[in-house]
DNA sequence: TTTT
DNA sequence: TTTT
């Protein structure tokens, strides 16, 4: 198990890019802020922000296209990844990022309950396969 | 692994008891609530809310009874624990509760940053032990 | 938020249906154990089973249908859902469930790796869109 | 929020240090394995093992101390970090952490159950307080 | 550097 | 019985 489960907010405009075969990518930072304390020997405990690298692929990276902005509130839930590379100096660097696996997008108004507007994922039914009113009730045992 | 966790308000105000050698356990009742929305076929699926009954004890019961109120936001993470009892007359009876192993309240205002006010769990610093300025830095390797 | 994770094991064989239009919908038991301890005034909390009834729609379904069976070691991640319903004699009964929005197969041996099997539920990748070998590697900003 | 949870398998054996006052912090590294596996068009995702950097403080690091060896497996709860520093050379370096919150260890043994142990943190009952008979049984409501 |  |  590899779970990372983020509300924070968005720090600037996500970027998105096209790879081979149209498969979207996004990219986004995001804050989360815990708040300062006193410890009991009297100690400040500062607030602490973190600055998380996001990354998005396909259906996720294009929900951010059309509804993620800067300063926007939002949930993600994925994976830690590292990565090291050497850059052109032959210098070693690191880089942490968290792979969405799902992200809700907890800025977005209630809407009239007759339109789904897309703006949420919604993991639990993935395949949008054909689906009946069953759905919303209890099954059939 | 049995692991809940809830975002959702407080339906009214939480009880509290005190049973032997002064321990205390709280109950309370916290609304979950899922978006309607509608699927591919064109099948609205109508919002949700589920209410969850969720003990504590102890700490975290003492906390509750300071500072929860109907309708609060609450963060609470614990298990799910399902108990069978038959009643007077016979009749059985299922109860699912979720027994908190940490809470939040995500109604607390900011507070000043030089007072604690005791309002929050803080897990991670559990012991309350002798603390030092070293715990909010980085580890001494 | 309502979410719920659980590792455990499979009580007996699932119970797999088909609905309307041949959505695929199945049920499952599965025990999630806590391990009895000791208290520090030397009361014994005995271990403890709780069982789970367990919803899975759709893919779930099937790959339930497919690969899990009694004894089974499972992960899954869901929401809880309460009902109550009356039953002949107009006694009220409340059922729990847990509605799955993801699993894994932690009983699946390791397999070859040229081929994915289709054992595994995958939400990362849940569109199954076509999908170039980009994916496995850092995304080009 | 700012959630990790990990299971995975210790790299090495974990470093153990005291600071101010008699404090403990404790370091370990841990792997997580993601399972290769074949895309629909063919393409062959190979396994992937991400190496954490862990970092226990206080309760945790002592029963880090006590019962975590090289290949243990652990599950580990916390939070993200990032830090900045910069070296003797003037270059920036990234550093990524998971301060752990919570701890159970997976490869202990299942004891009798008249022993506690001590090797598991149980978060549930974090005071230690004066505790009776009735926690293990239904609140009195 | 772990493990399955 | 809560809330947005």
């Amino acid at each position: 198990m590899n779970k990372v489960m983020l509300i924070g907010n968005v720090g600037r405009e996500p970027e998105v890019r096209y790879v081979d075969q149209g498969v979207a990518v996004a990219r986004l930072t995001m804050a989360t802020t815990e708040r300062g304390y006193v410890l009991q020997n009297g100690t400040q405990v500062p607030e602490r922000t973190d600055w998380h690298n996001v990354v998005l692929w396909r259906r996720l990276a294009e929900i951010v296209e059309k509804y993620v902005h800067k300063g926007d509130k939002l949930y993600v839930e994925g994976r830690i990844r590292y990565t090291t590379y050497n850059d052109k100096h032959g210098v070693k660097h690191n880089v942490t990022e968290v792979w969405a696996e799902n992200i809700e997008l907890l800025s977005v108004r209630p809407r009239p309950a007759a339109s789904d507007g897309g703006a949420a994922a919604r993991p639990s039914q993935p395949d949008g396969g054909s689906v009946t009113a069953e759905d919303s009730q209890n099954p059939p045992f």
